[in-house]
Formats: C-alpha cells, structure tokens, sequence
RNA sequence: CGGGGCGUAGCGCAGCCUGGUCAGCGCACCUGCCUUGGGAGCAGGGGGUCGGAGGUUCAAAUCCUCUCGCCCCGACCA
C-alpha cells in the first residue's frame, strides 16, 4: 500500500486560522493542507486533498461500474454550435463561460456535458440493440459561479462524477432509475455521509423523476422539508403543504370599500396601519416572465414560490419585474393588486379563499381596498399552488405531520431528463426500434460534485481540533507517531512502518518536532488511527492506538498490533445495511 | 448585480483617525545548542517597493482619486 514519510511529504499545516475561512470544512482543509486557493473559488488539491479526492473516485467508479455503467472521458471545451443547438447558449446567462478561439470559432467552457453526450450518442446509438447504456465520466466542470463560498462546498471549477443513461423508452428509463438511487445511497454511505434523498424540482419535465441527495448542514445553501410523521422529503422548491385555512367569515362581506394608505407599501406595515393578522392581506408580486409582466397573488402569510411560478408559466427566466415595466402598465409597486387589473396575467395561489374577505391593493397610489372579495371583485383564471411551503405546515403526503425544514448541502441529483435533449426542436436524437421504426431516445442524467463531497464530509465529521475522515475516503487509515528521537522509538516506528504499510496505506511522522507539534497535527489531519510511539510505552512494552472518530485509546505490545488494528478497521467501515433503497423493478418486456 | 468588510514578511496581526526614527509584533522559516506525551527553551539570522496606479505635500503604509484582488450577506444558480 502507497506509504509515506511526513519528511518527505507536502504537508504544511497551518497554526492560525486563514482569515477568509468561516466555515469548519473551509478552515480545517486549508489548515491542514488539503487545498490551496488559486482564485476565487478555484481551489488546488494539494497532496493530502487529492488522496482523498482519488478516494471518493474510486467508490463512485466502483458503484457506477457496479451497475453497468461504462466511463469515459468528454471534452471541457466545447464548440458554441452545440449548446447552440440545445438553445443554452442563450438560456444560461454569464454562469457559462464563453470564449474564441484564435480564429474567432465560438467554444464554451463545460458546466455540465449533456451536449456532448448526446452528440456521442447521436452518432452511436442507432439501434434498440445498444439500448438501454449508461456512459460516465469524472471531469472537470466549469461555472462561472456568481459567488463562489464556503471553500470546495461552492466553486467554479471542479470534479464532477457525471453519468447519463440512454432508453428505448420511459418505460425503460423508469426501470433503471431505481438502479442509480440505490447507487447513489450506497455512494454516500461508503463516504461515511448521511444524506436524505429528497423528491426535488424537475422543472418542466414533471413527473417524479428528479432527487436530490442532501447532507443536513447548518453551512448548507439549500434548504429542504421532511415530514417526521410518514418521511415525506422534498426541496422547499417543490415541496407541497396544506396550507391552513383559517376561519371563514360568518357574515356576507360588505361591498369593498378604498382606503387612503399613504406610504403604507409592505405586509408588516399595512398589519400595523389596518390591525389585521397577515392572512388577511393579500401579497401581490410582480415578475417578468421571459419579459412578459405576470402578477402572482398569494395569501398575506405565505411567500411566493419562483421554482413553482416558473414551472407554471413554463419560462425560462424569470425576475421581480422592474419598475419600469410596471409603469409601462400603469401599475404602482407596493399597491399592487388583482383588483383593477387589466391586460396583466394574473396568477393566483391556492391559499386565497372566495369566502373570506382581504385586504389588497388599489392599483392607484397610496390606496388599498378592504372587504375584497376573490369571485366578487376579482377573478382569475390560473389558480394554482405557487406558494413556499412552511415549517409547520400540514404534510400534503399523509395530511398529519407538521413539516420541518432544514438546510443541507446538496451532494448529488439524479434526474430523468425525458427527451429535453434528444428532441426535434433540440438535438433531434433517433434510433430504430425492433420494428424498424424511427423512434426518440429518452435519457437520464445524475450528477455528483467530488470536492463538495469531500468538504460535506469535513462538515459532517469533524471536532474543534481538526477533521474526523471517514476511514473509506481517509487520505492514510494510519498515522505513526514516533515522539522523540530515541534510537529504540525510532527503530520501532520504523519497523511497525514497514509491517503496517503492507495492509494499510501509512504516514509515518518521523519529523523532530516535539510530541505537542505530532499530536496536534495528527488530529489536524483527522487521519482515523493513530499508532503513538514513545520512550514512555517501550518501557512497559507498549504501543498506544487511538481511534480519531471515537477518542477510545488502546494498549498494546507490538506483536499485537495487526490484529488489534484490523479489528478496528474492520469497526470503522461504514455499513451499508439499512438503507432506504428504491425497490428495483425488471424492464417491461418488448 | 446590490450591501458590508479586508489587502502591511509564508500565516495571523498592530501601526492609518492625528503624515515626520513605523517598517513593527507573534507564529513559521534558517544556523547552533538543548529538549521530547499535547503547537518547548536559549542565542543568532534571513525575509516586506505597506495590493497597484496616479495625485496632494518639503515629506505618504498613513490624506485624496481611480483600479485590482479576496471574504461575508443578499439576489442569482444548468
């Protein structure tokens, strides 16, 4: 097994904290010299940092290997025509690199390689015969990240384990969909992780194609729901609540009535000027929708879902609309309102309810109406769930449980792309079928980010004194310790180096440096089994073994020292029982 | 893209308001001696055009303008 000397290593750690470092896996990877910071968000793997990396490959080659998956290597440069072609090009905005080349040809930089893929594929999968196939690749991403945080947990340039598989049918893809699931769980258990898979977003596709594979952190970015009582799990994004209704209002509304509100714009001051709890307002968001003004209207207490109004108006982009725009249409922001609207889409959340009665805006400057009436004083014809679900809120899965909310890292997203790539109007992908009939290849896609996995685990395990690896992704499973330079401490370090480096891969600390300094940087390190060394342990004829994950420290003579630690390595394996695996299904038959 | 913060030795910082022995401290590094169970001790030593450019001034790390870089919050995120 690959061994070494920390004399002859590249590690450098570092006493003080590096002032740009705030989260715990940023710190502690810097101080221990696993990364360097080339730019903003462009990290070197260091020495230390690049075992580790090459150690989470080798699992997630192993487990894409483990279920048919064939890997190969796509290009990070790539021709303008193709992402062209996919309309991409245009869709993404500055996050895709651009550039020419010396002759003035259009590439892009590669954030992800669906273009490429299916151009391979197009070119390759002609018959049912090749179908289904699972192609792979660990490569280089680039994004032009607007801002890049937290160390290797968000970057701009990266490793990503990126597979795509390729269907006859969706029939097909639905079959071997539960395949990566349960690979990814196995993925990240062998890493040590806990992760939740979470029903996540899919966009335009629909359908229940689309997890995302989240490690619960407190540094996390994104923020998902569970339902403690039936397990329901989805990114906030998309997750759906039932949203309470409060009590309806015994006596028929009074015709609406104007009020002057001057100044009075947001729902905390109209709560305070009119003395009315929040879901007596209603909240009127404007947006431009691939240009276009759209009004989202949703109850006072809830906010307005951007995922959810995307997936509704089937847009691409979609920002707060300028003010600008809203003048354009004679309309006045913070008195907006679905009341006087005209010639403005209007869409409106499921939580406004025609029997009770609110308080909205005028469209006029400081004025609002009370006494509103949704059915009476307004209506609208696209009344669907836009809102963000809520901590609290009813699980919409089992009608008990109230949803909690957490944030988490995401580490991994499958998703069934459909036939977004392979279609007419993007890269018009066929293939013939049994029949000879010319028919659509529909395909899959599943990604997984090496560096934020391997920051995740640093976030995941960890204490004040440095990281706690997971023994599968440990950069050595052992360190040695020799303190002092005794000659009889040096001659059994180097004698215990030799008989451990055949079964495990070792770092030997044979620095001079005091035992404070070897101590110290071994619990920097967080390699998970450290063998100490001293004068003191000779003299009773004994070997010191600790354990980093759990702190348990024991002795033993030198003779005892393969069994003690096999028994140990053998306790630190992360297990893969108990998994929530997707259960797999055969393809129908053809 | 908005808001905030920071750039002085490899790392962490002081100095700046109030311009003038302010080029300084700790750690790290090099040499020697010594020491070895939780970031030892003593002695000696090397290292910085104070992010960059311009300006004000007799004089700028310090004041002014511009610029570059980095971090944090938000927006955005295939």
């Amino acid at each position: 097994m690959p061994s070494m000397r920390y004399s002859n290593s590249f590690i450098h750690t570092l006493f003080e904290v590096p002032k740009e470092a705030e989260t715990p896996s940023h710190i502690l990877l810097l101080r221990g010299c696993y990364i360097y910071p080339t730019a903003a968000g462009v990290y070197s793997l260091l020495p230390l940092g690049h075992r580790v990396a090459e150690k989470i490959k080798t699992i997630l080659r192993e487990e894409m290997n483990g279920i048919g998956g064939i890997e190969l290597t796509m290009p990070v440069l790539n021709p303008a025509e193709l992402w062209k072609a996919t309309r991409r090009y245009y869709d993404i905005g500055s996050e895709l690199f651009r550039i020419k080349d010396r002759k003035d040809r259009e590439f892009v930089l590669a954030m992800t390689h669906e273009e490429v893929i299916t151009d391979i594929a197009r070119q390759f999968l002609r018959s049912y015969r090749d179908l289904p196939i699972m192609l792979y690749q660990i490569a280089t991403k680039i994004r032009d990240e607007a801002r890049p945080r937290a160390g290797l947990l968000r970057v701009r340039e990266f490793f990503m384990k990126d597979g795509y598989s390729f269907h006859p049918d969706f029939a097909d893809l639905d079959a071997y969909y539960p395949k990566i699931f349960n690979a990814y769980l196995r993925i990240f258990t062998r890493c040590g992780l806990k992760v939740y898979p979470i029903e996540a977003d899919s966009g335009i596709m629909g359908g229940t194609g689309s997890h995302e594979f989240m490690l619960e952190s407190t540094n996390g970015e994104d923020r998902f729901v569970v339902c403690p009582n039936c397990g329901y799990q989805a990114n906030t994004e998309k997750a759906v609540g039932l949203k309470p209704v409060p009590p309806v209002d015994p006596e028929p509304a009074p015709p609406m009535t104007k009020v002057a509100t001057p100044e009075i714009k947001t729902i905390a001051q109209l709560m305070t000027f009119f003395g009315v709890a929040e879901h007596r307002l209603l909240k009127t968001v404007a947006y431009q929708a691939d240009g276009e003004l759209v009004l989202a209207v949703v109850r006072g207490d809830f906010n307005v879902s951007a995922t959810k109004l995307t997936n509704h108006l089937k847009v691409v982009h979609l920002d707060l609309a300028a003010e600008a725009l809203l003048a354009e249409k004679g309309l006045y922001g913070g008195f907006l309102s679905p009341v006087n609207l005209h010639g403005v889409r209007l869409v409106l959340d499921t939580s406004v309810d025609s029997r009770n009665r609110y308080i909205a805006g005028a469209n006029q400057p400081d004025q609002h109406y009370v006494d509103v009436v949704y059915g009476r004083d307004f209506t609208a014809s696209e009344v669907v769930d836009i809102a963000e679900v809520r901590a609290g809120d009813t699980c919409a899965a089992c009608a008990a449980g109230p949803l909690e909310i957490r944030r988490g890292i995401e580490l991994g997203h499958t998703f069934k792309l459909g036939t977004k790539y392979t279609a007419p109007e993007s890269m018009n992908v066929t293939y013939l079928d049994r029949g000879g009939e010319q028919r659509r290849l529909i395909m899959g896609c599943y990604g997984i980010g090496v560096e934020r996995l391997l920051a995740a685990a640093v976030e995941y395990s960890h204490d004040d004194a440095g990281i706690r690896w997971p023994i599968s992704i440990a950069p050595f499973q052992v360190i040695i310790s020799a303190l002092g330079q005794n000659p009889e401490v040096v001659a059994t370090a180097e004698r215990i180096h030799v008989a451990l480096a055949r079964d495990y891969e070792v770092l030997l600390d044979d620095r001079a440096d005091s035992p404070g300094v070897k101590l110290k940087d071994a619990d920097l390190l967080g390699i998970p089994i450290r063998v100490v060394v001293s004068q003191r342990g000779l003299k009773s004829g004994r070997l010191e073994v600790k354990v980093r994950a759990t702190g348990l420290v024991h002795q033993c003579p030198e003779a005892e020292l393969p069994e003690l630690l096999a028994g140990i390595v053998r306790d630190l394996q992360p297990s893969l029982a108990g998994l929530p695996y997707l259960p797999e299904t055969t393809p129908p038959a053809r």
